[in-house]
DNA sequence: GTTAGCACTCTCACCCCGCGAGTGCTAATT
DNA sequence: AATTAGCACTCGCGGGGTGAGAGTGCTAAC
């Protein structure tokens, strides 16, 4: 436990930290927060802080920058997150409300408005279900030997795939097709649609078999599409003005390991915006930043995550309460559209 | 015109910067390149051809580096672009086998492909028609007061867009309203849908002003969706070590940049692989680099670029070629699906 | 518990300098 | 006339030295 004063320090430190990217000596604090005490006692204070493990010096003759640990206390603690302003809320609410109508475009949106207010990395995976069900399979001839097979599943998500036919069908028979495996399958998922054993004709069996083929695959995903944003603002950021920083960041944010990165499970399991620090991260590469990930969840399974990463000097308050927004305005989308 | 030798010199000379990165001294092309004469001669050829523009020293005891003149007269006159070795083109032959079903999907894999090849980044996009026709809409419910609309175009592109309803609709309703809209409408374009002037019940109306609205936006795009890939290996690159460069080029490829960047226009409206180098380019950001596009067609107007963007210290050979294959792929790709 | 004062430490920016690389020029050679 | 050996010259780069400035910890007084 800290003491008051130390807490506050603590969160002087922090806050100026965030700001400037410096590390902060004692003279600062006492300035900037026009504290009652002279810096030598700042100074005291800070050694006790460092003693425990709250902040470090990065040099012998530098000011000091929060820990982990430092950041820690903080978010838990320290800092109070509030509703971004009613000015803001109208913005966004205004941007979803001009693309209400694209259910799938929900979660690039969301990620390209975190990354435009926070300047840092924002990823946002799309509503995603555990098991889904066929809503509707549409069949439309293309030419004569191939026909598009477009799958509509529960939560407005559409696949697609061209079939290549053994014989000329025309768009009325493809319809026909359509027609009878709907009434079938519609609503069912893939355990109940394998569970019926139905006897088809081979092209209808070759539909089935592809429908199948594309809801497993979708299933066997552990989570909807990521959609990344903002990764050019946040090399603007100090701590990756290097080169190297940069590239290990875009190692880091490639397609293939960002579910490693972003601990996307963790967070789909837990209720709340969660912050994980720094060193906190399993990950080696990740241990300069910081995420603040939320999990976000609608009717019928529907589940997402939004997230946000940046450096583990980053403005946690504004993030926290940025991800906690946007995850309570994807919930209220996904109720109104599929509740 | 430059004497034999001197096209020669100028060939070494851009191999081997393009191969070290280093510039290269009069010693090292004798070397290398076994050459019976030398390096006070090859310096004396240096010097002309350092007159006339086509390489320039970085400072006076550095050796040469080609100038954008050089790189231009190496495309022009002195590369012999191959095509890709039978074991690379059976390779990528195989991995767009693997996902031909996915035409949606073709410009993602090319890009992939290339940049994965070449190290570069690749731009790729996906055909694309001036005007395209309605190939089949489907409306499914989702409940009650939403439906969603699903447009199917001409080149398999597959739409989406969700609808409020004024008053519940069943699924049967909604499928009886689609067989109707497609009966009148399939197979026709906006503009031909629009001179029908057809007189519809609200709900209809309101799904034939979402398609057309969904049509003409689509149409209003001068080029198919884009897909970038290899911007992390490009950055290895030595010219883009900076972080100054790095951001200076993630800029210039940010999506809203894409479009100006890379003159997909002109692309569009020539026949061949067209190289377009460092100064050339009327961007200033893109002065230190290369792009070499190539546009690609298939039946009925649909149409697409490929391209490649790299250092102008690029590898002008293996590029221009594996572009000029690729756009080959997708050309066949397009007719053996829609020819 | 607080604070003034001070010595101490460490980084950073700057400059200087020597080394090595590579050139251009000159004069001799074929 | 073309080639080449030889050589002086130029310039970038890396290492080491240095002085200024920032910020600390400590001590002793309040």
């Amino acid at each position: 436990m800290l003491t008051e004063r130390r807490e506050q320090l603590l969160r002087f430190i922090v806050d100026e930290y965030v700001r400037s990217a410096l590390p902060v000596a004692s003279s600062a604090v006492v300035q900037r927060y026009a504290l009652p005490v002279s810096s030598a006692t700042i100074r005291n204070e800070m050694a006790r802080l460092e003693d425990e493990g709250y902040i470090v010096q990065p040099h012998t003759s530098a000011g000091r920058v929060p820990s982990d640990k430092g950041y820690r206390y903080y978010v838990e603690a320290l800092m109070r997150p509030q509703e971004p302003p009613a000015a803001i809320q109208q913005t966004i609410r205004h941007q979803f409300h001009q693309a209400a109508g694209e259910t799938d475009e929900w979660a690039h949106l969301a990620a390209a408005v975190l990354a435009a207010r926070l300047s840092y990395v924002s990823v946002v995976t799309a509503p995603h279900a555990a098991q889904t069900r066929l809503r509707s399979l549409q069949l439309v001839s293309v030419h004569d030997f191939v026909a598009l097979l477009v799958l509509v599943l529960q939560e407005t998500l559409v696949l697609q795939q061209t079939l290549t036919l053994d014989r000329p069908l025309s768009q009325d028979e493809l319809a026909a097709v359509a027609t009878h495996l709907n009434s079938l399958y519609a609503g069912r998922t893939v355990d109940e649609i394998r569970a019926m054993q139905m006897e088809h004709l081979s092209f209808e069996a070759q539909t089935v078999h592809a429908a199948l083929d594309l809801m497993e695959t979708e299933e066997a995903e552990s989570f909807g599409e990521a959609y990344l944003e903002g990764l050019r603002d946040m090399l603007l950021e100090p701590e990756f003005a290097q080169g190297d920083r940069m590239l290990a960041l875009m190692d880091l944010l490639g397609r293939s390991n960002l579910d490693k990165a972003i601990p996307l499970a963790r967070a789909v399991g837990d209720r709340e915006v969660t912050a994980i620090i720094g060193s906190e991260h399993p990950q080696d590469a990740m241990q300069q930043c910081s995420v603040v990930i939320s999990p976000y969840g609608g009717p019928s399974g529907l589940r997402g995550a939004i997230s946000v990463v940046g450096p583990t000097r980053m403005n946690y308050s504004r993030t926290v309460s940025m991800v906690r927004y946007m995850s309570g305005i994807m919930e209220e989308l996904l109720d109104a559209y599929f509740g």
